[in-house]
DNA sequence: GACTTATTTGCACAAATAAGTAAATATAAT
DNA sequence: ATTATATTTACTTATTTGTGCAAATAAGTC
């Protein structure tokens, strides 16, 4: 474990360690279909720059993906991605 | 998942979302003996002070555990049940 | 008791963070 | 072109956070 390899994963679990951004994941967790960002603002009544300001905070950890649709964008998990690395984490943490 | 339980599981990957507390987490991970501040203190090259408050973080959130012995104190990671809060997290996730 | 070692706490400070508002940008619809 | 909708960005403010240092506490040793 390097100190780069540390940092990167702080950052994904500081990403994940914020009230707001946490319910989003939830909320994105429990769509089949990719969600705008009003959609996502609504669910947690807060405002749609802090939700769009989250989200991207979200997307550079590689927690969430957008794709463009139109003047939306569509933010969808990265489950597999994400739950790989949590699992890896618990596996070394279990030793 | 109410309000509370996305609060507490953000309170955890919060405590666990910073570079020297992860630090700590892998350095005890390592260990089969629980271990000193002090021992800790020396891997993690932080003043002693900044050492105990995150311990105290990381055992505010259950990531660790801690037992008076003599003069020190010993610190031990709580294993399994903070790898089963990740894996919950993960199967969450993946849905 | 004096001294050493381990740890915590108070204080100060700088940096990071989250949030709201308003303005800017982008894109679709009329 | 104008308008409406979705999203981002700039700016500001308030709060939290991480840190080091010095002093305080706790507990063992001489």
């Amino acid at each position: 474990m390097d100190a780069s390899e540390v940092n990167e994963l702080a950052a994904l679990l500081k990403a994940l360690g914020e009230y707001n951004r946490l319910s989003l994941v939830y909320e994105l967790c429990s769509c089949e279909e990719p969600q705008n960002a009003m959609c996502l603002c609504d669910c947690c009544s807060i405002d749609a720059s802090v939700v769009s300001r989250h989200l991207k905070i979200l997307e550079q950890e590689g927690v969430v993906q957008m794709r463009k649709d139109g003047r939306e964008r569509k933010y969808s998990l990265n489950r597999t991605a994400v739950a790989a690395r949590l699992r890896t984490l618990a596996d070394q943490i279990e030793g």
